[in-house]
This record gives C-alpha cells, sequence and structure tokens, in this order.
DNA sequence: AAAATTATTCTACTACAGTAGAATGTTAAT
DNA sequence: ATTAACATTCTACTGTAGTAGAATAATTTT
C-alpha cells in the first residue's frame, strides 16, 4: 500500500524521516526556516499526507509520524522511472548509471563489493 | 541543453526513437490508436516540443526528428530522481536496486560482468 | 476553378498540485 | 472568567500540464 507522494508532500515526510516523530507546529517551523512555506501551507500538507495514509498524528501536541518509509517512497519513485524511461527493465537503469561514469573509481569498487555479496 | 520533457511529450519522443524520423500525420495516426489522442491534441504536443527545441521539423511532410536523445532524457530524469530521493548519491540509487532484489540471477551476472569490465 | 477533404494552428477549457488567507478552536496569561 | 496568543482547519486562488474544438491553410477531387 505505497502511494505517490507529491513534491511538497515528501517536504514533510522527508523531516519525518530524518528527524523521526516531530510534531506539527515543529514542522512548521523547519519548513518555514528551510523552505519559507507559511504555516497554514505546511497544515495543509500534513492534512493531504494524513487523507491518504503516508504519516498519522497522535495526541497530544500533533506529534506526527510516518508511516511510509523512505525505502518505500524511494521504491515508489524508482520503479516509475523505470517503467517511464526504461522500459521497465531494472538492469537498463542500473547500465545506463555505470555506463555515464557518474561513479567514481570508489563508489565502483563499492558496488563491485555489493554485487559480488549477492545472489 | 537537455530540458525536461512532460509525460504528454514523451509520448512524441517515445515514436521518434523507436521509429526513426516520422512525419507529423503518422504521428497523429499512431497516438490516436496506441492512446486515443485527437489529432489536434498531438499537432498541440508537437509543437510544445519544437518550441522547446526537443524536435525538429523538416519540409515536405512535417516530418519530425528527434534533437534529444533518448539517452539524454533517461539521463535527465534518472538525475531528478536521484537528487529528489536519493540525496544527490547515483550509487545510494544503484545499492537500492540491488538490494530490492528485483533483478533476476541473470540480470545480475551481466551486471557482474558489466562492472567487471569498467574501470 | 470550385468544392471537398485533409493537415495544421489558435485558442481555450479542465484537472490538479502548490500555496496561503480567513475562520475557528485551543491553550495560556491576566 | 476574559483576553490574548497560538494551533489547526476550511476554503479558495494560482499556475500549468493535459487535452481538444473551432478556425484556417493546404491539398486533392470533381
Amino acid at each position: 500500500m505505497v502511494m505517490k507522494l507529491f513534491d511538497s508532500e515528501l517536504n514533510i515526510m522527508e523531516i519525518l524521516w530524518r528527524d523521526g516523530d516531530t510534531a506539527a507546529k515543529r514542522i512548521a517551523e523547519i519548513t518555514k526556516e528551510k523552505i519559507g512555506w507559511s504555516k497554514t501551507t505546511t497544515y495543509t500538507i500534513i492534512k493531504r499526507c494524513l487523507d491518504k495514509g503516508a504519516i498519522e498524528r497522535h495526541e497530544p501536541n500533533f506529534v506526527c509520524h510516518a508511516l511510509v518509509t523512505r525505502e518505500q517512497a524511494q521504491e515508489h519513485e524508482t520503479t516509475e522511472l523505470i517503467n517511464k524511461m526504461y522500459d521497465g527493465a531494472p538492469d537498463r537503469l542500473i547500465a545506463s548509471l555505470l555506463g555515464q561514469k557518474r561513479l567514481s573509481t570508489e563508489e565502483i569498487s563499492r558496488l563491485k563489493r555489493l554485487i559480488d555479496s549477492m545472489e
């Protein structure tokens, strides 16, 4: 049960993922500071996250708790990318990343170890 | 000079990438058949692709030619994903893909070979 | 050449993500 | 208990991607 999270909603989730459960008031402070959101904007987006089941809220103090993990959201977005741009084939995405030489030699050897340890 | 391509525009680009240069009329036939687009919708999206420089058009017959390659578009979208969901670190995306076990053992050994051949 | 058909552009509507002001509810201070 | 300050919700505006009808231009048929 993983839903699409919009960019605005990811701003909220990012805070919960990084800092853990956080009161709505505190979230509003952070978003105001970091991205200049009005207090009401933050509450509106929190409401939308609640409505779609991405977070839940506990008394007292409207402490928000993420129900969708960062890993689930990453996986969701990644699947969308693979379907949209790589014909549904994850290994094509990886091949593309390797081919673009966007990885340092150190990153590559780390991956090499990761892959060797698999299967 | 690679720009963001919207989902609607990707429908056009996909045809040009797959079939090569194609007349506008023919593109309209394909989109009508495959995704039920009205003829004018197709022409509108072709226009927008022209305006943003993603394609060019030649006489006679308004033959459309992709100026952005599939690889460029893939790279652009992939970079967006990495920045949005993986803190800008491509190796985290790869680690995530490997961790999810979305690759068959055959795909893994293919990647192993690819990585070994690198650097 | 006029009429009919087809190709292309112009213009505009729709849906929805992003944003926030006004209104309301709640807690704290006097 | 009343007022003041703050927290939360309700409602609505804005911008833009997606879509296509009406208008126009070009071509083909008679």
